[in-house]
DNA sequence: TTAAGTGCAAAATCTTTGCAAATGT
DNA sequence: ACATTTGCAAAGATTTTGCACTTAA
């Protein structure tokens, strides 16, 4: 995987020009906070980390620009608590292609994404047609293995 | 699958009892709503069809108690919001065992387990222990197939 | 009889909406 | 300059909590 084919490597303000948003002080400052950890964000927990220097409500259409322009996608914890993670460069807007596995610890709920995971053949009735696989799997992570 | 392989086609009395839940009659309604359709269901369309009949405070008391005995799990639909669908016999209280593929239509958010489509093979990095595998197969069902 | 379950009121959260002021291009 | 974005206030929705009344066993 090259440094282009990751938004996370990518230069913030010129992502967010790619993606006809202007380039603002609160998005930077979401950008920076989203790729700081490995794992993905909760709104919650980025609401913690951020505090008062953005406000909530920003901070909800922040994330949601955001998801709709394909820059960030969306996990959903083992709580139903939506997390984000940067995207691969193949999303677009309203259009998300970075189909990759995800892991849940089920002790400190982190998400992952796992690029590096290849994605299963799964055969469905044929009363169903595929378009994508949503593949969360659940155990632990390496932190929380040494703490069992 | 046998008739005893799936709750679905217990007595609802009978499933109240062996999880040490009193039979009452907003539970059994409740079970006779949720086993009514083909698909898992939410909390808001639960409410809507049981109306005031029941108090919203106690279906979500219902539900988390179905969750917690393992007479229903929880699956999020597209938007996030929990469905709920029967368990297999195999679940028990805090444990659930079945593990399946749940189909989830991308127009009418119909969510659907497929207990007939075998899990498949996930190699994880090393790093994490792998518990369970959640994985949502997304795209059209049959209904929304035909209207395209 | 009595522990469990229900319904109602109210609190606590979470999320959205509207609009005036601020800001990026 | 002008369309976007932000922050604040307020509305709306969702979920939880407390407690008195009811009901199943």
């Amino acid at each position: 995987m090259t440094d282009e084919k990751n938004k996370k490597n990518k230069d913030f303000a010129e992502l967010l020009r790619e993606s006809k948003l202007k380039v603002t002080a609160p998005r930077l400052r979401v950008l920076n906070e989203i790729t700081q950890k490995d794992a993905a964000i909760s709104q919650p927990d980025l609401e913690k980390i951020i505090g008062k220097d953005i406000d909530r409500v920003t901070l909800y259409r922040i994330l949601s620009s955001f998801e709709e322009k394909g820059i960030v996608h969306k996990i959903f914890d083992l709580n139903g608590t939506a997390t984000y993670a940067m995207c691969t460069s193949n999303c677009t807007e309203n259009h998300h292609h970075d189909q990759h596995v995800h892991f849940i610890c089920s002790i400190c709920n982190s998400v992952y994404c796992l690029n590096e995971v290849s994605l299963p053949r799964i055969n469905l009735p044929t009363r169903f047609t595929l378009h994508s696989l949503a593949i969360n799997a659940v155990g632990l992570c390496s932190s929380c293995q040494k703490e069992d």
